[in-house]
DNA sequence: TACCAGGTGGAGT
DNA sequence: ACTCCACATGGT
């Protein structure tokens, strides 16, 4: 299990050609490993000869970047027109991220423009609403190395394999599989005091089988009170959650580097956490998520240490 | 060794 | 409504 265990998977397995990932944009090494480990998703992982193995739902998928930063995937072979599309909506290369990047108020926000221009490229994913539940429940005062190590533990023990992989890959396991796992198995897979919750939530869901997905089709106030009814969600989790599983960009997540820096960098210290996102949602406007993700990327890049340079 | 980590919920003011 | 704190556990 563990990396090693996906780097000779990944290797005995047969894949597809390199092909390009149209519709998306060049960039650098930094930026792609932002964009897939930068704390938005917890199934990535480095390879050693430089390429990153990824897994959501039932995909499998290598990136690489090619000529002129053009990123490249491959996937199990035979799996390459089911996973062409699913790489279209995960990386949401159907969307306008340079548009959406551009109408961000950098014009008049000296900071927000130096976060832009440090991570050109970056945006946000559109990964499966369940998926990215169970990745935020498990990230409660959870570093994202030690989030990506409960997920792998909860898709070796508890996860399906994946079709056509062999015994190779195994998928995050359902809600419902989820339900039938007592707290020691949970907590075995090292979630701590968040198995509680994951086992309540996962109870709660297994009785409604449609549950999640009206849930995800319903507008952002309502999608979140539902979400804030769930054991364990919060209005972060929550706001991840819709922001990273459903597309929702408005909606803004306030975690410990997001305090950090808009307190340090808009002089907002001593500010409460429901002031900050009613902040963020007026200073950055309707798509005030996307403008976090860059705010977060630029505060963890730059702000480890306390330094305050205005 | 301390302190921190993509927080939340419950108890006590 | 606001403040304080327990909750598990590994990284730095």
């Amino acid at each position: 299990m563990g990396k090693a265990g996906e780097v000779s998977a990944a290797a005995a397995l047969r894949w597809s050609e390199w092909q390009p990932l149209a519709g998306y944009p060049a960039v650098d090494a930094a930026i792609l490993a932002e964009t897939v480990d930068g704390g938005q998703a917890f199934r990535w992982h480095a390879q050693p000869d430089a390429t990153w193995l990824g897994q959501w739902s039932d995909h499998v998928v290598g990136l690489r970047l090619g000529a002129a930063g053009r990123v490249e995937w491959r996937c199990p072979a035979g799996a390459e027109t089911r996973t062409a599309a699913a790489l279209a909506i995960y990386f949401g290369t159907d969307a306008d991220f340079p548009a959406h990047t551009d109408a961000l108020p950098w014009r008049t926000d000296s900071h927000l423009a130096r976060c832009l221009a440090d991570f050109p490229g970056l945006r946000i994913l559109r990964q499966p609403f369940g998926e990215t539940l169970l990745g935020f429940l498990c990230s409660a005062t959870k570093q994202i190395v030690q989030i990506k190590q409960m997920q792998e533990l909860l898709a070796a023990r508890h996860g399906a394999p994946v079709p056509g992989t062999g015994d190779a890959f195994r998928r995050l396991p359902t809600w419902t599989e989820l339900a039938a796992c007592s707290e020691a198995e949970l907590r075995a897979c090292q979630l701590g005091f968040r198995a509680r919750y994951i086992g309540e939530t996962a109870r709660f869901i297994a009785a409604r089988p449609d549950w999640l997905r009206e849930t995800e089709a319903l507008p952002y106030p309502e999608a979140k009170d539902r979400l804030l009814g769930l054991p364990g969600v919060g209005e972060k989790v929550a706001d991840c959650v819709l922001l990273f599983g459903a597309g929702r960009l408005e909606a803004f997540p306030v975690d410990v580097w997001i305090l950090k820096t808009l307190g340090r960098r808009y002089a907002l210290d001593g500010w409460k956490p429901p002031q900050l996102a009613q902040f963020g949602r007026a200073h950055f406007g309707p798509l005030a998520g996307l403008a976090q993700q860059f705010l977060f990327a630029w505060e963890r890049r730059h702000g480890r240490t306390d330094q305050v340079d205005r």
